[in-house]
DNA sequence: CGTATGTCAGAAGTACTGATATTG
DNA sequence: CCAATATCAGTAGTTCTGACATAC
């Protein structure tokens, strides 16, 4: 069906294992999971902050629930993040005056700029990434996880 | 360039979270993971074990080093899973006349057979997960993941 | 002596569950 | 009284590191 020159994931099985998408899937995200992480350790973040300032920067304000919900970070992690990212001056964390219970998390400015210099660093990483793909390899590898995952979040 | 129909794996990011492959591969290969285990469960095993008596069926008996590099499974992590196997009678576990540092880790006929049921549990693990894919788009994903791992392991 | 092997103990980061006090 | 929120404590599974005794 295909040549095995660059299935390089796992030289061992000429069967079964090859045959296995959830190995092959699991190792590539582990080792972009590595780069990733490696590469926003280096300005002292890691991968939760992106994730929550894009959301605030990009759909605004929200409760911690309602940006957990946005962002799929699970609200007790949620916590742990917003204390970092609230001590670095990168959101505010108030108090919601219509219903105690929440907090409103807002962006700073000082969060828009982190925020971008975290963008340009994942941009580098994902560059990195997908070197070996042209454009229409990358669209194409998007499109295909992007409907197994909309598959499987089916139940 | 591609309509949003059907990238369901971050509502909330328009723009920048999108776009980072890492975490798209990352949910979906999470996904994964859970339905594989979950069917691995059933049965009373994990992925390691199909990958270690798969790689004893293809390749030959093995020492536990060797099988390490073959599964790419740690070796500390390896003593556990072979303890698992030998208890079940899956393999045997027997010195090395030639080297009395290492075992000779061979698969048994009732390792062969327990192979063969976990290898048709995952076969429907694997078509459930494609499920939405036809036969070529499988193939595509295959492939282009495969030249991702390729070139990120070669650092 | 330095190196490889199998084994054990444990760290680190992720994903997830449960309990609780407060408020609606 | 029930539900939701933020928070904290803790579990579970994975990846990975370091130490160590034994044997080459």
């Amino acid at each position: 069906m295909e040549s095995d020159a660059d299935l390089r994931f796992d030289h061992d099985s000429p069967e079964r294992v090859k045959r296995q998408l959830s190995r092959l899937t699991g190792m590539t995200a582990g080792q972009m999971r590595k780069v990733a992480s490696a590469a926003l350790a280096g300005v002292g973040a890691h991968k939760d902050h992106f994730v929550v300032l894009a959301s605030l920067a990009e759909t605004g304000p929200a409760s911690q629930a309602q940006l957990s919900d946005r962002t799929r970070v699970y609200r007790s992690d949620l916590v742990a993040v917003l204390n970092e990212l609230a001590a670095a001056g990168f959101v505010q964390r108030a108090p919601d005056p219509e219903d105690k219970r929440r907090n409103v998390i807002t962006v700073t400015e000082a969060g828009r700029e982190r925020l971008a210099e975290l963008d340009a660093v994942l941009e580098g990483v994902n560059e990195h990434i997908m070197a070996p793909l042209d454009e229409d390899e990358r669209a194409m590898l998007f499109r295909l996880l992007a409907r197994v995952n909309a598959h499987l979040a089916d139940g």
